[in-house]
DNA sequence: TTGGAAAATTAACTCGCGTTAGTAAACCGC
DNA sequence: GCGGTTTACTAACGCGAGTTAATTTTCCAA
């Protein structure tokens, strides 16, 4: 059914030299001194063969797998439906091929069984974990970074000092707010994008707290609503903000998705957007482009989270010196038609 | 740093037992014979000392990986932009790891270096492989499955009789012409989503076809122009279908992000959709349900696809038969506003 | 031509585990 | 208490490659 394995010992053979000059010479291994002419014996006899490594029995005894695990937790749909997780990937993966590494790949959802991470590495089956999502009480993680594991969260964890590499949510919630304050909006309404259990939903808070703070402008409990990453939430949490007695004229909501829920209601409600209310989103999803007017929203780097997130695991793996542990990249206000001065 | 590696040794001295039992015990060997006391006894110490079975040493030891590449061709951007490729990931994950598999992530793009798919298989790396895009000139696929090497093209190949999954393309795209023609059109274009060299424009224009001809429709050449996956294809594929003198009531467009450029134009022509033309698309692409009006279009089974391409090929694997070598999944209508009664 | 250093190559051990063949102890019928 | 089965367990080899220590060959100065 399949020709007989090559193994070096096939390659020494035909080379007429022994298995360890072969390895001698596939590895470039230093402080070995091979005549040009064996040298290039060896290395025509194992590409005639086609002469591939076996993987298995150098990681055995090398001890590295040159290989590391990228695991997702957030619930599997969701890769299905947003664009962020594939971005991401994308960028993790060249960012690791890049190194010579190889990408294993789990959406572990958040039911994924105590001890997961730890037998990954234990079985020595990758050298470093990249972990992205909410991270609900992975106490787990702290403790194989105390064990000198190598690992990055993408993302920003709650607790401890994990290696981490996410966007700026403060300042960029900060950005998005003081876009309107700086169309002349006043009383500025905010939904979250998801429960303030999470770090980013706190964090895109603090931030338009901040704009409004550093504007001289009042903090109104009433003008805070909580999203949960639908539209559906999104149509929940406009309808209490049109309900108040005085409702705001804009309204910056931390998630594109639940901004579509959002919209929706405020065209229920015949108002126009932005004549009646401005609206500010975040995460630029693709079809932020194409609504109509276009939703000025924050863009998140996706594939650059990727690239740094992959690049400082490489790094960690390799023992070199990690400039920041905790790396926060900017994003950038991409401005379309949702969002118009306050006359 | 590190504690010190725990093995089959280690737990076999905390047993008392040798290193052979430990491994008859672990691995459930038939036809062997433990005494209970005995079993447990070791089972308690790899409790204990946190055993994990070192992945290199027992790959070396039996030759299989228990690991499926999945290798996605489509240019890297894709995944940014595009939730298929996640949906698909989503599925493929799910049916390998069900399996007890572990999967391999690449995003090769089209520039994969020759011999990428061999080197993966003969360094023992994996035990199968998955294979997502337009496969151009991918003869290395058909050599490796005539040596017996497991594997599944997620996608319609050209040529050879490789394994594969993938949407009834014909009979999805005859699907959505037929609707057009239900409600009436006579005179329907055609956008194709990619250059008539993939497979799936192809039988997407055939389906396209078959429904007009079975309606006793002729064939226009006029009618059919060529997009290529981006929405500003669309543009230009619309712009040549409205400057013609007899221009058409309605247009099937292979894709949804092409449709979107299509739309565009349609409206910049003061045209209305579906008053003047009605427009069906096809991928399901998760705005089409929030565009005004929701485009009606073909949506495609990601998880689906991944699920059933996953199974294959652990089926394949495994060595067990597999009922269908091509499997070809249904689609589903999604009947939004954007196609209308001819009047 | 000979001693000795440098250059070229190899034998042998190791990594952790699967597995075959074999040994030792326990049991059993008579 | 003796041959013959089971039952319970183990010694030893192999998987394919990295690596150290040793060995052989080459080269050159004295």
């Amino acid at each position: 059914m399949s020709g007989k394995r090559i193994t070096m010992k096939q390659v020494a053979e035909r080379a007429g030299v022994s298995r360890t000059t072969v390895s001698f010479v596939l590895n470039n291994t230093p402080n070995v001194n091979i005549s040009p002419e064996t040298r290039e014996r060896i290395l025509d006899a194992a590409r005639e063969l086609h002469y591939a490594r076996d993987f298995a029995a150098t990681s055995l005894a090398t001890g590295r797998a040159h290989t590391i695990a990228f695991i997702i937790r957030q619930p599997p749909e969701e890769l299905s439906v947003d664009a962020f997780m594939g971005g991401l990937l994308n960028g993790v993966s060249q960012a690791v091929n890049h190194a010579g590494y190889h990408v294993l790949f789990y959406a572990m959802g958040l039911n994924a069984s105590k001890g997961a991470y730890a037998e990954l590495i234990r079985s020595q089956r990758v050298d470093g974990l990249l972990i992205s999502g909410p991270l609900v009480e992975d106490s787990e993680l702290l403790d194989l970074d105390a064990e000198g594991v190598p690992l990055v969260i993408q993302g920003t964890p709650d607790v401890g000092d994990l290696p981490s590499v996410d966007v700026d949510n403060i300042a960029s919630a900060r950005m998005a707010t003081e876009h309107l304050i700086q169309l002349g909006h006043r009383r500025i309404g905010m939904i979250t994008n998801g429960p303030l259990t999470y770090t980013s939903s706190r964090d895109r808070l603090t931030g338009y707290i901040q704009a409004l703070e550093a504007a001289g402008l009042p903090i109104d409990e009433g003008l805070i609503q909580s999203g949960e990453f639908s539209d559906d939430s999104g149509v929940q949490a406009m309808n209490r903000l049109l309900e108040l007695p005085h409702r705001p004229t804009a309204a910056f909501v931390a998630s594109d998705v639940v901004a579509l829920g959002a919209i929706r209601t405020i065209r229920e409600h015949g108002l126009r957007i932005p004549g009646d209310i401005s609206i500010v989103g975040f995460d630029d999803i693709p079809l932020a482009q194409y609504l109509e007017p276009g939703l000025t929203t924050v863009r998140l780097p996706r594939v650059e989270l990727g690239l740094h997130a992959g690049k400082m695991l490489m790094d960690l793996v390799e023992g070199k010196p990690v400039p920041e542990r905790h790396l926060r990249l900017n994003t950038s206000l991409i401005i379309r038609g949702s969002a118009a001065l306050f006359e």
